[in-house]
DNA sequence: CGCGAGACTGACCAATTGGTCAGGCTGATG
DNA sequence: CATCAGCCTGACCAATTGGTCAGTCTCGCG
């Protein structure tokens, strides 16, 4: 996990310190990196349902079965946390969208992404869900480094998506606004969920709409591209 | 406007009691209706860029340069205050996305839609993100008619699509889940208005804009549906 | 066993919050 | 001009907030 990143990163003067003396307590290490997964996830839960201001870090305590002056132990305010919520978010995205190529066939690899997004809405909903209202509140708390990152990260694979269109592997469509595309109507799944499940009268996600959803737009998006699918 | 509405409905006792007394205050009248605009317009605002909980009535008042307990003394509390500014928002998407019918033409139907609700993403992204934060939060204040309203939405409107695809006027696609992807798409461009104009390298977006990403998700979305474009 | 470093936390504080209310102010009425 | 209904608000309150810190507790080491 890339939990300890965040822990050197963002924890408190006094937290770091004890990173050098890992291997004389191990066991208190363990119990600490349990402790820091905790907050992370309580706080991610709560960050989600209250937003930042509204987010108490006695609320985050209270998840996460801790005093809260432990919180301000491991975290030395609730900058940091939200900080370290959110690049947690970041990394497990970067991670699952793996490169593109130019040599890549363009129907595999945008129903690769179509998919892997839409089961990302669904496994994880919270961290879609936090990101996204990060973004609608005007990215307050996205250091400048993840925002310049995106636009590197979008025209990365637009420039992909502009050589397949001169090859004539798929119809001239505007490649930024095809990533837009992509993006928000897979992650419209994670951000919408309560709403969405109203709609369509269930509980909960099922593994069947995961196959349906992704194929859906698989369909469309795809032939919206010019490329015959499946 | 349907401001009266929500004055009369959310407003605190004592004010409702003015709206017998009219003729009597034709001035205060005036002053009155500017100020509850007034309110209602720094709340969506204050609302949007720190949700429910983070948002202060003293910052409101700020904002609407009125003092704190004028605030109070026109909507009864907080909650009043979100449930009023929610369902000017759900009027003037309603007022918008007229009704479609079986006899018009689908690809006419589809294109009016998409492009009204882009143009809604562009003149009026706060409402669109309210809204969006709200149903991410759970829909927590919108009320459980403004829930089981869209549902009924949802519904005719895919009655509709279904009946275009029995008659063969587009092909066999899921059509709640087009709604969604309609929805989802063109919201994106207000939701994500930051982001988006971050990566397009932009202060803000242009009429152009407008047209172009119009134009690209009809092409997108109407060719999906099996039906040719322009 | 006694020591000390460092992991932890109860109790506290200044600041801010949503909400209240007694009383000031205004402008139409007689 | 005096009156008064009722629109408005300064000043206040109890509750809650993020954050601090002086300690207490734990556990490996010598």
């Amino acid at each position: 996990m890339t939990t300890d990143t965040f822990s050197s990163k963002y924890t408190g003067e006094k937290a770091a310190n004890n990173a050098n003396g890992v291997d004389k307590q191990q066991k208190s290490g363990k119990i600490r990196e349990k402790s820091i997964e905790h907050i992370l996830s309580a706080a991610q839960h709560e960050f989600v349902i209250n937003g930042f201001k509204g987010t108490t870090i006695q609320a985050i305590a209270d998840r996460a079965g801790l005093p809260k002056a432990n919180i301000h132990y491991y975290f030395k305010n609730k900058d940091n946390l939200i900080h370290a919520v959110l690049e947690n978010i970041l990394d497990l995205w970067d991670e699952v969208l793996g490169d593109i190529s130019v040599d890549d066939d363009p129907k595999e690899v945008l129903a690769h992404f179509i998919r892997t997004k839409v089961r990302m809405s669904f496994t994880h909903p919270g961290p879609s869900k936090l990101f996204a209202m990060e973004i609608i509140q005007g990215a307050q708390h996205l250091k400048d480094y993840a925002r310049t990152y995106l636009r590197k990260w979008v025209r990365e694979k637009a420039k992909v998506f502009e050589l397949w269109i001169e090859q004539g592997k798929m119809s001239k469509v505007d490649p930024v606004h095809l990533i837009f595309l992509i993006w928000s109507s897979t992650q419209h799944y994670a951000d919408f969920e309560t709403q969405i499940l109203t709609i369509m009268n269930r509980g909960e996600y099922e593994e069947e709409d995961v196959e349906h959803i992704s194929e859906f737009l698989c369909t469309i998006i795809i032939r919206g591209c010019g490329i015959e699918y499946p």
